[in-house]
RNA sequence: GCCGCCGUAGUUCAAUGGAUAGAAUAGGAGUUUCCUAAACUUUAGAUGCAGGUUCGAUUCCUGCCGGGGGCACCA
């Protein structure tokens, strides 16, 4: 079936044939919504058409109209404002369409990745201090990349890498067995990633007094740093690791599996699930195997030392270190292992990192090495690159303890949401159990998208005054607006009601602008979901759900649904209604967040 | 120094090269015997600077100014 627009340029396609006899493509038709100043539906920039030496833009659209009328007889009547031609559909057209829509199982999914894998790497937290601020972007931002590619048709898996080794981890542990208490998450009453990251914070202010003591001896800065009790400390155990030392193997083990633990809560409370984890400890070793391959292919090459490197001075950037002289490996070298690994797994034709803009040079470089391999992979790799979230008062430093934990954020934005939905009084008669879940609904769906609204390349100023707001562009003003629907159909039902709206059946009324501008909205729900898919931007989508709620709002306050005077017409917006109501919870959904029936 | 990114109302964000640059928030003025006022209506307020390409530039190109970031045998 086409889509109207579709309709619309073949119409102008066989209009512009029959008027003055030339072919143009659909490209050349760009369709366009009709601003809200001027009168109808849709608007076609006539300006490009001038090439053609028709005639001035006015008279092209003109003529264009009324060829296009004759085309399309549904074009009720249209206007050439400059060189812009504005179309206006007929009611008929548009109740159509609503019929068409209440049947159509597809409204909110496309099929443009049915039958390809892809997999989402996104999260990816060090096991030696708690989430914060930052990766929750990261999550929101890769978990609704993850459904908006799903409702794409794509196949996805969602893979979280827990870097679970080497110096940082060999921090906390040191400081652990220095501090000789034993602690537990159980025997302190301590989250388990809270209690590995105070020894990792514990552990840096004891190197910084031992640094200190050393400058004053006479050393400098990079020799005390050498020197340090605490460097030399988290070396020996980090080798100690490497070799497999039963004893420090095990106290990792039991810290890493408190951090697991501990994650995973966060993680339930976020709503993120992982279909597959990777663990660094596991991989990194491989990573060597990858260098050999370079090696041997000739792409790598050995310096006398034993380093290897690459050259990427052709591709106008740097040589590379890929494996240090002492044969072990750098962060880029787990990175070469890992993408084998995912291939191996799950032969998918794309695979996307969600990480952080610092890190932009590192894929760049990464991605250029798996070219040059001859991966089978490699054009399908994607560096998801997002903004830095920032505070007020500049960078967030785990050093300087300006960084805004992850659960102490969630929990302030649920009791935020507590104290707004009390102060509203609008609960009653709902549970315990029922009032706990809608305020982790309104305050957790306010947290995310709080941080998902922006474009995911601009970096975010996170403002916990503005932050804990519920309303305007937030989720709750959206959530608040499916209720609405919710609650309208609560209320037909109990009056037999029904939304089904049978095409033929027309309302007495003419079409409100708010009605006519809503079906256009729903009409674009899969244009929005496929841009989300192709510029892999979950923004569109949240900025989507926030001007359909602002229209349904509009039209919620100017048109009575069921005390409507005609019962055709309460019947069409009730169908309206619940369509929205449906739009509104599904591109919600696709940012990961849920609607309550009530609040 | 080199490489990339970003500069839009007081503030936080929008705007496939298209009409008079949209919202939110903060400020001014209103709306509740009416399906939930976390709402709606209304008012005031912005493209860093200078050029260029174009019928048309917030968008593309060049230079300048301003702000992050990256360029480790760190991760």
């Amino acid at each position: 079936m086409p889509t109207p627009i579709e309709s619309l340029q073949e119409a102008a396609i066989a209009a512009l044939k029959s008027q003055y006899n030339i072919e143009v493509s659909p490209a050349e038709l760009p369709f366009q919504d009709t601003r809200r100043e001027f009168e109808g539906d849709f608007t076609l920039v006539v300006f490009p058409l001038t090439k053609y030496k028709l005639g001035s833009p006015e008279q092209i659209g003109q003529k264009l109209g009324e060829g296009m009328q004759i085309q399309m007889p549904d074009i009720e009547r249209f206007n050439v404002v400059k060189g812009f031609l504005n179309l206006r559909l007929s009611d008929a057209w548009w109740l159509a369409y609503l019929g068409s829509a209440q049947q159509d199982p597809t409204l909110f999914r496309n099929t443009a990745g049915e039958g390809h894998t892809v997999v989402v790497e996104y999260c990816s937290p060090n096991t030696n201090k708690p989430l914060h601020l930052g990766h929750l972007r990261n999550i929101v931002l890769g978990y609704s990349l993850s459904q908006i590619l799903e409702s794409n048709g794509y196949k996805v898996i969602q893979a979280c890498l827990f870097n679970d080794r080497g110096t940082n981890i060999s921090k906390s542990m040191h400081a652990w067995l220095k501090a000789g208490t034993g602690d537990t998450p159980e025997s302190t009453g301590t989250k388990g990633d809270k209690l590995v990251g105070e020894y990792y914070v514990r552990f840096g202010k004891d190197q910084k007094q031992e640094i200190a003591a050393l400058v004053a001896e006479g050393k400098t800065e990079e020799q005390a740093e050498q020197l340090a009790p605490s460097s030399l400390a988290i070396q020996d155990l980090t080798i100690r690791w490497e070799n497999g030392d039963a004893d420090v193997r095990s106290l990792w083990k039991t810290m890493n599996g408190w951090v697991y633990a501990a994650m995973e809560q966060t993680f339930r409370r976020l709503g993120a699930h992982f279909d597959r984890y990777y663990f660094e400890s596991d991989i990194y070793l491989s990573g060597k195997e990858t260098v050999q391959e370079g090696l041997e292919k000739g792409i790598f090459y050995q310096k006398e030392d034993g380093s290897v490197w690459v050259d990427l001075s052709p591709d106008g950037l740097d040589h590379k270190l890929l494996l240090r002289r002492d044969g072990t490996s750098v962060y880029i070298t787990q990175d070469l292992a890992l993408a084998d690994e995912k291939y191996r797994d799950y032969q998918m034709g794309r695979s996307i990192h969600v990480v952080g803009n610092e890190q932009e040079y590192h894929f760049k470089v990464l991605f250029l090495i798996m070219q040059k391999l001859g991966k089978p992979f490699a054009s399908g790799l994607f560096h998801l690159s997002y903004g830095m979230v920032e505070l007020p008062t500049g960078k967030m430093k785990t050093r300087e303890g300006t960084v805004v934990d992850a659960d102490d954020l969630m929990d302030l934005m649920i009791s935020s949401a507590r104290e707004e939905t009390l102060k509203l009084g609008k609960t009653e008669g709902m549970s315990e159990t029922e009032l706990e879940e809608l305020y982790a609904r309104l305050g957790i769906g306010a947290l995310k998208y709080y941080l998902v609204k922006v474009d995911p390349k601009k970096r975010i100023l996170f403002d916990p005054q503005e932050s804990i707001d519920l309303h305007g562009h937030t989720a709750p003003f959206i959530q608040s607006s499916y209720t609405r629907t919710a609650s309208i159909l609560r209320k037909a039902e109990a009056e037999g009601l029904t939304p089904q709206v049978s095409p033929g059946l027309k309302p007495e009324d003419e079409l409100l602008e708010s009605e006519r501008s809503l079906l256009r909205m729903l009409m674009h729900f899969r244009d929005v979901l496929a841009d989300a898919a192709q510029t892999y931007n979950p923004s569109l989508v949240a900025n989507y759900a926030y001007e359909l709620a602002k229209e349904y709002n509009r039209f919620y306050h100017e048109a009575p649904v069921i005390r409507s005077a005609h019962p055709a017409t309460s019947a069409f917006r009730l169908g309206l209604s619940t369509l929205c109501g449906k739009a509104l919870r599904e591109s919600l959904r696709l940012l990961g967040i849920t609607v309550p029936e009530r609040m």
